[in-house]
RNA sequence: GCACUUGUAGCUCAAUUGGAUAGAGCACCUGACUACGGAUCAGGAGGUUAGGGGUUCGACUCCCUUCAAGUGCACCA
């Protein structure tokens, strides 16, 4: 549309001797309950025209027909100048731009980007938390890569601490040589057991100190688990052999665990860094820091940052006995990441109650001067909550992420086997069908909503498969090429002359794709696509109820149809890619 | 207590970043060519955008204030 905007530069330029910058002018898509396809908000212009928005737009518009030949009319609305453009202007757009394999594929654009998202802890499974975070993390990694950049998907693996050791010791004291092959269990399940256990033994300890007259602080203290696995810590810290190897063992129980979540999640990581190899980085940063004076050391040798100018507070960056805390490690992460890959923009995709953390980390390293600073975002997400309230690992009140895919397909399942559709499919086909559904329709119902917002998940509630859902996508696409599959269709540009709205409308909405990419990409939101492609579905639902493509009036239409069909269903399909979920042949 | 985030139809979410009569889906009600695939389409009902004030041609959006919910304020990660 920047052919409008330019002509309504220069009509302004014209009519009253003003430049105005195109990035200025409001154009919008026309409101449906109006005439015409593109919208010019006139209401600004008035302050140069001194006339009334109605007579702007009358001028603006007059001057516009005149000037462009695919204006085929307009009318004005108080300052809304809406204008009509003409069928051959729509018809040229699907033939130029919308059917060639070049449509929507961004040029390179010469930047990199890091995303990092997952990096879970390696003492229990995944869980619908994570879930959204891996989906929102690969959703934001493809449509950035999309937008034209140069996309590093980063797993940063919290891979060492108390919370391990919890588990390790949990395992040696009860766990009788149990193994994931001796129990069959998932290992990161096998873990999670124990850290739970670990949890209740714990507990029982507190209580029992208690009754011995100590107060709730001090039985927390003083518990012999927790003494134990502090300690268990420190031989870790020192490399105590037999508990880096049985930290070693466990650990790759969790990985192989998490491999298979990831792969039926379908996400996936181009480096993983371990916390294991970072958590004592950072210090050389501390010592620039101080040589910069941007950090100040207090007389008990611990090093801090003031930052209450800057609306924040002061914060601790290195203890007083010269060891590294979250920040400090995450300082020199940052700098590791940056010394690997100098991106330009480095995305962390953490829940946001680590908003404060991030502010802190982000405005020290900029206060540094570190290349790349300026770049670095925090991609916020609400957490997702159960109508029972939060979920705790701990007390085992979680959506594990492996039961929810389970539960999901088996409601596809359901659902499909109801309805009858599943002739002709093997039995493999079936599964894959199932899991793609159930997938998409998690994967949608995660996605359409703003990353910011908390999100309540009902379990008792299946994810709806109807309406503004991935199923509505999925099976518009799958109609889609139903109907392709029973015809043949050419390659030839067809000259017909006229088109109907609901046919002007689809190809309306499909002209958009590519902005709608970039938006997405500028806002770091796949909401944004998701709820494109939901509105380019039902316009051409519409479209497909109205018209008939296999019975049209003649053979021209007809092919005029399929093209439109064919260059939807597409647009669909890598709309849907672009939030990780895939879109079948057949449902 | 201080800071950040959120609050839109009964429920789940939109609203082109300050534009038109605030739009969808679910649930509820009514209809659709003897199905190019009905997981669809068309229509009805449902709103003081948490409350109040302000800024302006124009406010869900910006400012102030009150209320509610969530999160964070460790020499934990």
């Amino acid at each position: 549309m920047n052919f409008i905007l330019e002509a309504t530069v220069k009509a302004v330029k014209h009519l009253y001797n003003t430049d105005i910058a195109a990035a200025d002018i409001n154009l919008q898509e026309t409101r449906k309950e109006f005439e015409g396809q593109v919208t010019v908000v006139t209401f600004p212009f008035t302050k140069f025209s001194k006339k009334s928005p109605e007579q702007t737009g009358a001028d603006v518009g007059t001057f516009l027909l005149d000037e462009l030949v695919d204006v085929s009319g307009f009318n004005v609305v108080k300052g809304f100048l809406n204008i009509s453009l003409a069928d051959s202007y729509w018809i040229k757009q699907l033939y130029t731009e919308i059917l060639p394999d070049s449509f929507a594929v961004a040029e390179p654009n010469g930047q990199k980007v890091m995303v990092e998202y997952s990096s879970p802890n390696t003492n229990k499974p995944l869980h619908l938390g994570h879930v959204r975070n891996n989906l929102l993390g690969f959703s934001v990694s493809e449509i950035l890569a999309a937008a034209g950049y140069e996309v590093v998907k980063t797993n940063l693996v919290n891979d060492r601490g108390i919370h391990i050791c919890k588990s390790m010791l949990a395992w040696q004291k009860f766990g009788e040589g149990e193994t994931p092959e001796s129990t069959g269990m998932k290992g990161d399940h096998l873990v999670g057991k124990y850290y739970v256990i670990f949890d209740k033994e714990y507990k029982k300890q507190i209580e029992e100190l208690k009754a011995a007259g100590q107060t709730e602080d001090e039985a927390k203290k003083n518990a012999p688990l927790i003494k134990e696995a502090q300690s268990m810590l420190q031989q870790w810290e020192a490399g105590n052999e037999a508990v880096i190897t049985l930290w070693k063992t466990m650990n790759n129980w969790v990985y192989t665990g998490f491999a298979e979540t990831y792969k039926k999640l379908g996400v996936s990581f181009d480096k993983f860094y371990y916390e294991s190899d970072t958590y004592l980085l950072g210090k050389d940063i501390v010592d620039e820091g101080l040589e910069k004076g941007v950090f100040f050391k207090k007389d008990d040798g611990s090093v801090w940052i003031d930052l209450t100018a800057d609306g924040l507070d002061e914060k601790l960056v290195l203890r007083s006995d010269g060891t590294s805390v979250y920040m400090t490690q995450d300082m020199g992460t940052a700098q590791l990441k940056y010394n690997d890959y100098h991106m330009d923009k480095s995305i962390y995709v953490v829940g946001n109650e680590q908003d404060y953390h991030f502010k802190v980390l982000f405005t020290i390293l900029n206060k540094l001067g570190k290349d790349g600073a300026a770049g670095l975002y925090h991609l916020s997400y609400g957490m997702v909550d159960l109508p029972s309230g939060k979920m705790k690992s701990r007390e085992g009140t979680v959506v594990d992420a492996d039961d929810l895919v389970n539960d999901m397909e088996q409601t596809a399942k359901d659902q499909t086997e109801a309805m009858g559709k599943v002739d002709g499919f093997t039995d493999d086909e079936k599964l894959q069908l199932y899991h793609t559904i159930g997938m998409g329709a998690l994967k949608y119902f995660l996605l359409k909503v703003d990353p910011k917002k908390r999100l309540l998940f009902n379990p008792e509630e299946s994810v709806d498969f109807q309406g503004h859902t991935g199923p509505f996508i999925q099976y518009t696409h799958a109609r889609i090429r139903s109907v392709l599959s029973r015809a043949k269709i050419t390659n030839a540009e067809i000259t017909v002359k006229e088109i109907a709205a609901e046919e002007r409308d689809v190809i309306a909405i499909l002209t958009q794709f590519p902005a709608i990419i970039q938006t997405a990409a500028e806002g770091y939101s796949p909401a944004i696509i998701a709820n494109y492609v939901y509105e380019l579905a039902k316009v051409y639902n519409k479209f497909y109820h109205e018209k008939s493509i296999l019975q049209a009036e003649d053979e021209e239409v007809k092919q005029f149809r399929l093209q439109l069909s064919s260059a939807s269903g597409k647009v669909i399909n890598k709309a849907m890619k672009l939030l990780g979920i895939e879109v079948p042949e057949r449902m």
